[in-house]
DNA sequence: CCTATTTCAGAACATACGTTTTATGTTAAG
DNA sequence: CTTAACATAAAACGTATGTTCTGAAATAGG
């Protein structure tokens, strides 16, 4: 499918649609879109409402109020469920990418998966990562699973982080555990060896919430 | 929080709500709701609305279209991503229940966990499970994980079942692999053994499209 | 049986909200 | 410059949809 470029006041109506849906439940009015990207007519949010429709970015129910479905690249709806951004893959030696996500929050440039509302709530804002390789299985986490993380520099003994090590340069899954001077990591099944490190050397990223295996 | 009884009335257009609101992904109007739930006047609608308002199971935002908000048992809204029933436990020994659903899709008697529309769409009717104990953990699946389940009788070389062993009375998840005259269920993890049963023994009962594990 | 509370009915009302119309400004191609 | 396609504007229109009013039927408690 060719993308050709939009308008920027239309890509600001398609940013919105998505904010104002996965927040309140219920699309927006026109007259809610107007207000908020600051559209001088409705008229005007109606036609750029239809170049959508015909871009095959919404739905438009005919005259049901609130009639606006938002679709996904396959031209599916999407739920309103908080959506985490996949901001990349976690393997042996490979990098984690900078964790600022606020301002591209509705950017179309990442993967993302749906996680339930009670997750959102229950942790605030999230992110995940892919995870790459067989690098994990120990932890009981596989090749292709996706883990549900919430960034955070600090984590109780026995919970699963994101660690980076500083002297290797890369990030890890495992459990931490601190133990005074030093740092233990520990994969979740006995039969591999954890990781010794002195404790300035091991940066904790975030702590683990939640996996998904997709199979099929 | 002491659960009154509801008319029957009042029930079904609970759930009503819940059915229309996850298949369009926006709650009905009124009328929508006069109309299937069969009832004389948009008055009595209102005046049930009002009702289950009072009794923490929507919220309703005054004079806008479409303003209801169907809430969970602890009074947050619910997001329209489809919900998939969790039937039970299942662990070596336990039964798996009757996978007959269509009835009481929308009974509250099921505790349930969301899924991505995509997952729906891909599959159709599913149903999940509760994984309890740690018998499954050589196939990366842990207490406490949840399995969403594809019903089917059939299955393919190497993928994932929940099978039924007539014989033991159990069920079990396992790989599949159909092997003439025999059936061999193995474990992911190659340091257990597989077990190796007569076809006509072995049932299958649906096969394993996701896994969810929730930490912290 | 009597009374109070709950539930249901029908109709009318008020407005939230999608749509249409007519007109003007803006950009791009020849 | 001219013209056509694109985009914006203001206002009015029609109906979809929440709300209210008045009254009657059904149900429950004593």
């Amino acid at each position: 499918m060719v993308t050709k470029k939009m308008p920027p006041r239309r890509q600001r109506i398609l940013g919105f649609l998505q904010e104002f849906y996965s927040e309140n439940g219920i699309p927006p009015t026109v007259r809610d879109i107007q207000k908020a990207c600051e559209i001088s007519s409705t008229s005007v949010v109606d036609y750029n409402l239809e170049k959508l429709a015909q871009a095959g970015y919404i739905n438009r129910r005919p005259d049901v109020a609130r009639g606006i479905k938002i679709l996904d690249q396959e031209g599916e709806p999407i739920s309103n469920a908080p959506r985490v951004h996949i901001l990349g893959l976690i393997a042996a030696g490979s990098p984690i990418p900078a964790l600022s996500m606020e301002e591209s929050a509705f950017s179309q440039e990442f993967d993302t998966v749906e996680v339930s509302p009670e997750l959102q709530r229950q942790h605030g804002q999230l992110f995940a990562l892919k995870v790459n390789g067989t690098s994990m299985i120990d932890a009981l986490i596989d090749d292709g699973d996706v883990v549900i993380i919430k960034p955070t520099q600090v984590a109780d003994n026995g919970e699963m982080v994101v660690a980076w090590l500083k002297d290797k340069e890369e990030a890890t899954l495992k459990r931490f555990y601190s133990e005074g001077t030093q740092v233990r990591l520990q994969p979740a099944n006995s039969t591999m060896k954890p990781i010794y490190s002195p404790a300035e050397n091991v940066e904790v990223r975030g702590k683990l919430v939640y996996v998904i295996r997709n199979l099929g």
